[in-house]
DNA sequence: ATAAGAAAGTATATCGTTTTCAAAAGAAAA
DNA sequence: TTTTCTTTTGAAAACGATATACTTTCTTAT
């Protein structure tokens, strides 16, 4: 059996309590005992249990992250493991651990954050997903759970504290950097707008178009993988009049599309340009290199550990949700203006 | 104050620890008494404290992932996120929790790692990394401490299980490929040998140049970054005789050279075949597709966990190590072999 | 010299479970 | 009816810490 508190305070000569102040470094304990407290932890190897101490503390020092993980998916998903980066600097820095769900299906899931919030496992949480209608979500709300999301909720927003780009303007900004570029026809792919996040960017697409007086919007909402990838370039490419741009709206997507144009050997970016989000090595490596919105997801994961932090230790604090601004990395995909040979 | 055990007793008209038995599915239960308390379970919304749990059973049910994370290339790295996805697989399945350790630095990691242990907040640890003479190696053998590596041990090797490639062999195969598609310069380009999967996959390379009598080792050892690549790529070619084919053994690095050569206007394969290891979507997604090593990492993380798993659940377990086999991708970043014009 | 007040440390209750051991209740045997 | 043996439940002791409230000791002021 590991050494423990009594342990030490036995062989220190002083009570249990007074060495769990030591450990606290608590001022009303003279220097003196202090050392001589120490110097037996030392020589002991004691350590404190923490599984105790958070049980007494009825805190666990610990944040929780849910995640949606569609196996398919998220073994080449580019966002987690950056937005993961993100939250753990923070939490680190500010010494929480990190706990995180490991199930697929929503019910899964749903009992592991049932586990880790009604177990006190953990004193808040993130999510990194918003969707219509999360039972997740119903339950945080309903135990007052201090948690943040990344993604704008669909319901209850005037509840819950999140952090987000503006995906409205981030697709209308690379909409209508396609229309500077001299497109008029720009086909938009898009995710399941069952997630905020692409209806989002689905809408600032439309925006774009509608200032800049363009009719035809090209809508295409596909699941993302290699073959629909085939399929949607097939459908774009028999369009009449054809599009000479493509916005993605994920990244994996893009690249699927843009490997799937040079298969029917269609020449980016002078035959059709195309963007895409995230900006990940992906879209550095990719040939064309990509233009991407930039949406910082480092940032994003960053903020909402900081967020949760800070409503961990002040509770009442004011609401607030923070929007990470997105910027355009230009590179290859896209070809120059050609009307006035300006680059834009 | 959320509802306890003891409440659901008072309210059941049982003791507490009927209730716990209740919970337990005890067998010495009757079926009449079982559902009176469920039902009164139910009523009040109880859920048991999982850390009253965890700190009398002393058994947390959780993990420790331990890995190594310079921000700067763990945010592209695309080994983590599918090994992670692979112990999670598993772990999920297992019913144990994932925690992660967040800090960048080898005195912020062994830190973490001592309180997990120590603290009792993890039952089993998994190290995703090999490194010569690492004090967080030291530290869990000490402690007697279950733990899986990813990769071979450097130290102690007879007494840590591991799960790992047969790297030597993987990176033979590779250079044994590239040979006998009539390459004989060959370039290798590994990471610092300080971690044991660049000196096993350094000794591939070796072992096949000897086996095919080809005398010139070509060796560089690099930084992953956009400019050590290019310096790489400068040297290589400056060579006499000049080398037509470079192994990399880290899929960042490979695709960095590749775009460092594209930079220089050298033609893949046609004037350079180049092969790296991993294989993720990278790979697949470059101009032209790299030919890689697929190390199966997603099995890596998998057969980790499993591993730790029948570790915790029989201590006693004889030990054992796992070699997961690799195999090559062929695409397109080699040449087909000119002397005989047949496809390898 | 005595009272009051501060400083340093201790005893004890508590956190919410599980588990061991004992007790009660019911059934079977004498 | 009494005794014995099961079967089911309960009381209380852990688990290893923290925190509250109290005691003791030492200053300082009166």
């Amino acid at each position: 059996m590991a050494v423990t508190i009594k342990d030490v305070a036995k062989r220190a000569q002083v009570a249990p309590s007074t060495v769990s102040r030591v450990i606290a470094d608590h001022p009303k304990i003279t220097q003196e005992t202090k050392e001589k407290v120490r110097k037996v932890m030392q020589e002991l190897g004691y350590h404190p249990n923490l599984l105790a101490r958070k049980l007494v503390t009825q805190s666990s020092q610990t944040i929780g992250i849910i995640r949606k993980t569609s196996s398919k998916r998220s073994l080449s998903d580019p966002f987690f493991p950056v937005a993961l980066q993100g939250m753990s600097d923070l939490l680190h820095e500010k010494k929480y651990s990190v706990l995180m769900t490991c199930g697929e299906s929503d019910e899964e899931i749903y009992h592991e954050v049932v586990n880790m919030v009604q177990g006190k496992s953990v004193d808040g949480m993130i999510m990194l997903y918003s969707q219509d209608n999360d039972p997740v979500l119903q339950l945080l709300l309903e135990q007052d759970f201090p948690f943040v999301m990344i993604g704008r909720p669909t319901d209850h927003i005037d509840k819950v504290m999140y952090v987000d780009n503006d995906n409205v303007k981030a697709a209308r900004d690379i909409t209508d950097y396609l229309i500077r570029a001299g497109h008029e026809y720009i086909a938009y792919v898009g995710g399941d707008p069952r997630f905020e996040v692409h209806k989002d960017r689905e809408q600032g697409y439309k925006q774009a178009l509608k200032l800049a007086d363009i009719q035809s919007e090209l809508l295409f909402r596909k699941e993302i993988s290699r073959d629909s990838a085939r399929e949607t370039v097939a459908e774009i490419l028999e369009m009449n009049p054809r599009p000479t741009a493509i916005v993605t709206t994920d990244e994996l997507m893009g690249m699927s599309l843009l490997s799937a144009l040079y298969e029917r050997g269609i020449r980016v970016p002078d035959e059709m340009a195309i963007t895409t989000f995230m900006d990940s090595m992906l879209s550095e490596l990719s040939s064309p290199p990509m233009t991407t919105v930039d949406i910082h997801a480092f940032q994003l994961g960053f903020e909402a550990a900081k967020t949760l932090v800070d409503l961990l230790e002040k509770p009442d604090m004011m609401k607030r949700n923070i929007l990470v601004p997105t910027s355009i990395v230009v590179r290859e995909s896209c070809r120059k203006n050609k009307t006035n040979g300006a680059m834009i």
